[in-house]
DNA sequence: TCTGGGGTCCTAGGACCC
DNA sequence: TCTGGGGTCCTAGGACCC
């Protein structure tokens, strides 16, 4: 039988930060996003606090302090190599490991004996990862990706269940499905719960009751796939996805924003630059990238504006050179010189991404392509030893203008030596 | 005044072809 | 006044996820 574990950590970022901080445990921790801008992850008594996620950090700043909340700007080299270690941790526990986000992993269970076997194995695991990083991890067992989901949050509810849940006998999914809200199921999010509370729906149970031509009539192929899983019909599959179909850097700027076209060209400069970094890192090369920048929708006293161009390549690239200024000169091609509007975000997209093995070449390119990749290879490796950027274009500049506020950030305790923790000597 | 970032999938509608 | 039909491909936009 098709069997699905979900490993879930625990609000992950504080978690992280609460294992070089012990003293905080049991207290309330929030991270916020870029810019010091939102609240982005809370411990559960932050969460038993009402602070809310999305929350704007300015909104609540005084009542954290009071409430003695600790607060982190977001410190994503140490979360990414804090999630490296825990996956690696779970790939022991399966054959195929289905990496899904940060915090996140679908394990492949299918095969491996019964239920209750299972279960003992992922206690085992939980216990592993909890003393190999000190990150609680909550995990759903299921026939379907959809009822492991579910699985999982039960698994977090119940301190009983020791981070373990299994939904696997009819009986056990009908009271899973229950007492669910239909907003906590994967794959139904606020538009669709909206419309299913006008049928009448409010909970998973209630859904999975419908008929299902009933149910793609009104909620299309995605909502029966929805319908199936929660009827313990497998139609998401366990992939290992080779590539990304598109890579995204952009970034918010901190206060009121930029109005300089030089300013803005720089921080696309930079943007680009990193999603050809991100490209080489996964061989592979785009044929076309968007550049955008828009003016901040929550000021209403000023005029709004919104650049996205697309730039096609003739042949798919990754070269830094190319694609910078491809994104500059549509940044450029773009700004209109008799309106200073505010510029407060800004990013690039790289589309149509293929393996870099398999290029096909254009007749009349002009271009020798064999120089430029031994050009970028040469300085992949500089940068590599001695960090991002430090061989750069020149419109990338020096400029910090654009660059991100975090006044909150904790140490590189796990990817930089002279960050890591220090003991008191006795 | 201050409000994140990075993805996937599906669909409707237009362009184009025969 | 009458003005094809069907298929494919591409793109923009909207939904979802974390």
């Amino acid at each position: 039988m098709e069997l699905f574990g979900l490993a879930d950590c625990n609000n992950f970022f504080c978690s992280c930060e609460r294992v070089f901080h012990p003293d905080l445990n049991g207290k309330p921790v929030v991270v916020l996003s870029n810019n010091d801008g939102c609240i982005i992850a809370r411990s559960n008594e932050a969460k038993a606090l009402g602070l809310k996620m999305g929350q704007p950090f300015y909104q609540v700043k005084d009542q954290l302090e009071k409430q003695g909340v600790a607060v982190f700007s977001s410190n994503y080299n140490l979360y990414g190599d804090m999630s490296r270690r825990v996956m690696s941790l779970l790939s022991r526990y399966t054959p195929h490991l289905d990496i899904y986000s940060i915090d996140e992993a679908f394990l492949d269970f299918s095969g491996m004996g019964n239920t209750d076997q299972l279960g003992e194995y992922a206690r085992d695991m939980v216990r592993t990862i909890a003393k190999g990083t000190g990150i609680p991890v909550s995990v759903g067992i299921a026939p379907t990706k959809t009822l492991a989901k579910m699985a999982s949050k039960y698994a977090k509810k119940y301190p009983d269940y020791h981070g373990v849940a299994i939904i696997d006998t009819l009986e056990k999914r009908h009271k899973a499905l229950e007492p669910f809200p239909i907003g906590d199921v994967w794959g139904i999010g606020r538009n669709l719960v909206k419309r299913m509370e006008q049928f009448g729906i409010h909970t998973a149970a209630d859904f999975a009751a419908k008929k299902p031509s009933w149910v793609q009539h009104e909620f299309n192929i995605t909502g029966l796939r929805t319908w199936k899983e929660l009827n313990g019909q497998s139609c998401i599959q366990i992939e290992t996805l080779p590539q990304k179909q598109s890579i995204c850097t952009s970034r918010s700027f901190p206060d009121a924003g930029l109005c300089e076209l030089e300013q803005v060209e720089q921080a696309v400069a930079n943007f680009a630059t990193a999603c050809t970094r991100k490209l080489r890192e996964q061989h592979s090369v785009c044929g076309s990238i968007t550049v955008f920048a828009y003016t901040s929708r929550f000021r209403t006293d000023i005029e709004q504006n919104c650049i996205y161009r697309n730039v096609y390549f003739q042949v798919p690239t990754s070269n830094q050179q190319e694609i910078v200024s491809a994104a500059c000169g549509a940044l450029r091609s773009e700004w209109d010189t008799n309106h200073r509007y505010l510029y407060k975000k800004a990013g690039v997209i790289v589309w149509n991404i293929s393996d870099a093995g398999s290029v096909q070449g254009d007749l009349f390119d002009t271009v020798d392509r064999s120089r430029m990749e031994a050009l970028m290879k040469a300085v992949d490796n500089i940068n590599h030893k001695n960090g991002h950027d430090t061989l750069r274009t020149a419109v990338q500049g020096y400029s910090q203008q654009w660059h991100l506020k975090n006044e909150h950030k904790s140490r590189q305790y796990t990817t930089n030596l002279e960050q890591i923790i220090t003991l008191k000597a006795l």
